[in-house]
DNA sequence: CTATTTGTATTATATCATATAATACAAATA
DNA sequence: TATTTGTATTATATGATATAATACAAATAG
């Protein structure tokens, strides 16, 4: 799984990482159960500091995607369960996506034609990958 | 129109401004080419200050939902088009919000299903509101 | 013309988020 | 015992966020 960082970008660094590594689960990238890179191993690779990572392992893990133990490094959860909190703030954001799309002049067909290209992509890349 | 805005939030204050609106004309609250209240006003009625108001304005101005002169203040545009641009960043965020909802287990039926009900939820807040 | 109402610019201040750097520590393993 | 985990600590730097108090520019209503 390569990991790309934007150092230009406003999006802070820990956050890029840990939106890509979602990325990566939902495409199968990333297995669940699966090794992520030791904090000093992705540090070195991508040319940041190591805590930086560990924040964003640390974000990830408090969303419940991955764990994390001093003997094993981190991991992808084997169960990631949605729970009501997590559910009603994705709600948030979405409907708040929904509303700027909906506002630019897309019409509902449209904006469903998009996500279900967006999730047909994630079933394919699973498929290939396993 | 009615703001609320959470003061204990980590969302800075000028965005919760530009979200509310925009979730605001998705909903027909605000019709095209309605006036915004002066940032004075609305800076008032919030208990916040005058720049912060500005601030979610030009934000608003910049992605093309408002336009502002010193004349009339600040208006809902008329036409609010789609660019390029915008597309592609809100394909970003779209894909992403649909990783996080795929990896907890969500299938995809159940994920449209929640957008479905967001989008009539607009459509049914217009219909009564005009 | 004058007073009022727009948004904006300026300057200062305060707080918090983000990121780096250089170490040090704790826990487990080979 | 040496190595590899993640973590904690302290310091530093930069930028974002928000407030405060004025002042200015542009247009309108009286």
């Amino acid at each position: 799984m390569l990991l790309k960082i934007d150092m230009s970008s406003s999006e802070p660094i820990y956050t890029q990482i840990r939106d890509q590594i979602i990325l990566g689960i939902a495409a199968g990238e990333l297995r669940l159960g699966e090794s992520l890179p030791s904090v000093r191993q992705f540090a070195e690779d991508v040319g940041i500091n190591m805590m930086t990572v560990s924040k964003g392992y640390n974000l990830l893990k408090e969303e419940g995607y991955i764990e994390i133990d001093r003997r094993n490094g981190a991991k992808v959860k084997k169960k990631i369960a949605s729970d009501p909190v997590f559910k009603e703030q994705a709600q948030k954001k979405l409907r708040l996506l929904l509303a700027e799309l909906a506002v630019h002049e897309l019409t509902p067909f449209e904006i469903q034609q998009i996500g279900e290209e967006i999730l047909s992509e994630f079933q394919t890349k699973k498929e290939r990958g396993e």
